[in-house]
RNA sequence: GCGAGUAUGGUGAAGGGGUUAACACGGCGGAUUGUGGUUCCGUUAUGCUAGGGUUCGAAUCCCUAUACUCGCC
């Protein structure tokens, strides 16, 4: 069955809602955040511990999954879910983020029909329009698929932005009449850049054409955070209230805050696990280095509060020396907290959005945030 | 005891008279937003075993000492 939104809640003051996502695997609350696993796996997790640590949905990735082992690979296991032995709700981005990142020269690259980007793994050429992408994504039978769009990097002029969202809303279109799966959902995405009235077109647009959720592309790329809240606020302006809004890319936990109050009910970002790899770890007194000379005989976890694996059972020294050691346990540990710490952000603010205390929450959570290192 | 060789940071080392002593590892710190699993960036020897000499100028040449290494009695 499609994925069905129900808002239960919407917070007096500010945009926030909360609401739940009726899906094959169950019920989910939102807001929500989605750990990603772009190759058919959270790096270094277990299924079974991100289904501990309370994650719902989990995010894939369509261009990794359609290079190695293949969309059909995939298919002939019985689709994602048995493949990586997860049972939970699988989202799947579509490749448009890697055009971002792969297409060296955009105005060359890019096209009506689709993109010519080099691949990651052997530079071999290779082509992926709108089309492809959702085959691709109907063949993985995630529980949602994602459009097929281009992410406007920023700074884009004027003229850039315009084309390559107008261009977007015809892929999307185009991506829509070849959707074929009963079984699965499908998202539109608004882009537009930094302008106003690009932003608010695009969201027009993409509503017109009925997609089972929303989501707005193109931010973190660079821009300043007001830009970027800006950027959410010109889209959410025009999205209906009865769809989810999922705002691609963002998992720093102030942006995470600032999103829900804006009405973002989803987001999905590497950052809890990508620094979680390279020795970080999230704290409510802001980013913690554990690779820190300070920490080397710090016996107490990560954060004395956190209801964690990692925090339950392991301190910061051992930690420290699993990541200076290069030990994947060590990963993992951080991997879990981090996932764990925006996990429970965004319990925290459900909890706010039905108290009508949100705003609250925000000052307190931004003041500690930003206070670090002294208390750790 | 005699002869030869080598001494450069925490480590391995480059440099064989000319501005701020290469590079690598390690150390310390930072970054990371629709994934970079081992990534990227910054920083880290006011000094070349010690003392003396030559020279405008010495890690580089000379002398002495010391410590190791290898030969020979």
């Amino acid at each position: 069955m499609k994925i069905k939104y129900e808002l239960l809640k919407n917070d007096t003051k500010t945009k926030s809602r909360y609401g739940l996502i009726h899906t094959n695997y169950g019920t989910f609350e939102t807001p929500i955040f989605m750990p990603v696993g772009t190759q058919a796996t959270v790096k270094t997790l277990s299924p079974e511990e991100i289904k501990e640590i309370g994650s719902g949905i989990i995010l894939s990735n369509t261009y990794h999954l359609w290079l190695r082992p293949g969309e059909d690979v995939i298919y002939k296991a019985g689709g994602l879910h048995k493949f990586m032995n997860y049972d939970g709700p699988i989202l799947t981005d579509s490749g448009g983020f890697q055009v971002f990142s792969l297409a060296k020269n955009k105005k060359k690259d890019i096209t009506e029909d689709g993109v010519h980007f080099k691949s990651h793994i052997d530079g071999k050429k290779l082509f992926l329009t709108p089309e492809l992408s959702i085959q691709i994504q109907n063949k993985l039978d995630s529980d949602i698929a994602m459009s097929f769009d281009e992410c406007i990097p920023y700074p884009a002029d004027y003229e850039y932005a315009k084309e390559s969202t107008e261009r977007t809303l015809r892929w999307a279109k185009r991506g829509k009449d070849v959707f074929n799966n009963d079984n699965q959902s499908l998202f539109g995405i608004v882009q537009g850049g930094e302008y106003e009235d690009l932003r608010k077109m695009s969201a027009r647009e993409t509503v017109k054409m009925d997609f089972d959720g929303y989501s707005i592309g193109g931010t973190s790329v660079g821009e300043d955070k007001d830009t970027m809240y800006k950027m959410i606020d010109y889209a959410i302006s025009e999205l209906p209230i009865d769809k989810p809004r999922y705002l691609m890319g963002v998992g720093d936990p102030i942006d995470i805050i600032e999103g829900v109050i804006r009405g973002i009910d989803m987001f999905d970002c590497v950052l809890p696990t990508r620094i979680a790899r390279h020795g970080n770890a999230f704290t409510r007194y802001g980013k913690i280095n554990i690779k820190n000379a300070k920490y080397k005989e710090d016996f107490t976890p990560i954060e004395e509060s956190c209801d964690c694996y990692a925090c339950k059972n392991y301190t910061k020294s051992y930690i420290r020396h699993l990541i200076v050691a290069n030990e994947s346990f060590g990963q993992r540990l951080l991997s879990i907290h981090n996932i764990r710490f925006l996990t429970k952000l965004t319990e925290d603010l459900r909890e706010c959005i039905k108290n009508d205390n949100i705003l609250e929450y925000r000052k307190q959570f931004i003041e500690k945030y930003r206070d670090n290192n002294e208390n750790i």
